[in-house]
DNA sequence: CGAGACATTGAGTAGGTTCAAAGACCGTGG
DNA sequence: CCACGGTCTTTGAACCTACTCAATGTCTCG
């Protein structure tokens, strides 16, 4: 209960609509846990229902056509929620991206809570319409830009987001106003629908155009935000 | 009150929480409102927010770029809600393709009735998911698809949509067995991120192959299931 | 230092876009 | 009833962007 009330998502999360002494009562269904970079959890195949908000880290939402093209349909960073799909007709899967800390609860438990606190839901319901709101941003990128949009409006959709970094992170070795890039360059092309050589190629663009800079191949700074968003549409 | 009662969404939309008692209490808030094809209403720069249940007809939901390049980023048939997204960023808007009936609340009061009756909200975030849902499937076509699966994904998901028709629907001309495709080729192509003309080259692909048939530019009809399916990837 | 994973870059190709012309459909008015 | 104009659709040809394939370069870790 120590941690969950000096959690870093305390009061912005769902958790944000509990009181110290309604928290207590929630705190009790739910389960803290750690995922490292690469391990999946919650696929929507899953056996048991559940519901899950991030502390820290960050991680993909993927889903995947039977021929093996798969697209990144989100990207969970603290305080989401993810699992509280009811759609069961198509398979997502989450990967952690960093290493990630959750906390989780049982979609039956975290329903009873609901009830006693509607305010649970209420969050759930911004957040889900966030999210809808994301996605429907994301479907102009894939249906509508360019190449070179894309991989701009990439970059700067990731030097808006502020990111958690836990413990042993690798970001200390990064230089100051460098963004850590999460993702590597096969998740970023799953993600804005190109190609891995396509993105490539006009990160390569940017670079020689002094609009971003890099320090390594994860570690970027955005310098010429004002073009950034001319060239992202 | 008797419209409420009477209403085609009554058990399946956000009034299908509702006892017809908490209903009558319900409408009092409601207003009820038509649109034609080609009207918008609720774009995200309104004045008041609300939220909307639609009854009958078909509308678009669209976001644009500065330069005009425009994506349909959902489709709203009954029992769907709109307008309750929170986000003012980025603009949307919303136009009927068909006749539209709709009940209409204002935010404020609708969040009143929401804290009587829970049931509301659970509800909304119900369809939130869904939409979410998919959103993220239309991402994966966008973002992934050949031009060819798209389209045929496209008839596929028409197919599968119930839709009402209303009174002076001229659906009645159609030969059974056909839909009505309630987007012309402009709106689709800006549904699945394509070009009007390759929309069109890939439909007559379709229909050589005996995968689909029409009946007039708007009817058609699926002939090959699955090998539709097939092809939709 | 060498192996493996990841990133960059070049050359050729394929699929979608663009531009333009022709065809179908529908309502209007002579 | 048919001719006319407008809108929407179909189709062809040339072009261009992004994809494919392959070679080279870089970084990390044992």
């Amino acid at each position: 209960m120590t941690r969950c009330l000096n959690c870093a998502v305390r009061n912005v999360g769902i958790c944000g609509a509990l009181t110290d002494e309604q928290l207590s009562d929630f705190h009790r269904i739910g389960q803290w846990r750690t995922y490292q970079p690469g391990e999946r959890f919650f696929s929507s195949q899953e056996d048991e229902p559940f519901v899950g908000a991030i502390h820290k880290g960050t991680a993909k939402v993927t889903k995947t056509l039977l021929d093996g093209r798969s697209q990144i349909v989100g990207l969970l960073f603290p305080p989401n929620c993810c699992g509280q799909t009811l759609s069961v007709d198509n398979a997502y899967l989450i990967e952690a991206l960093t290493r990630i800390e959750i906390c989780i609860f049982k979609l039956a438990s975290f329903q009873q809570m609901a009830m006693k606190y509607p305010g649970l839901n209420g969050r759930l319901l911004k957040q889900a319409l966030e999210d809808l709101d994301a996605a429907q941003d994301w479907m102009v990128l894939l249906g509508q830009k360019s190449a070179e949009e894309r991989v701009a409006s990439f970059f700067l959709r990731m030097s808006k987001q502020p990111t958690t970094f836990i413990n042993d992170d690798i970001n200390v070795a990064a230089k100051p106003g460098y963004f850590r890039l999460q993702l590597g360059r096969q998740d970023m092309s799953d993600c804005i629908g190109l190609n891995y050589d396509t993105v490539c190629r006009h990160i390569s663009t940017l670079k020689k155009r002094n609009l971003i800079a890099f320090d390594g191949p994860n570690y970027f700074r955005v310098l010429d935000m004002e073009n950034l968003v001319k060239l992202a549409g």
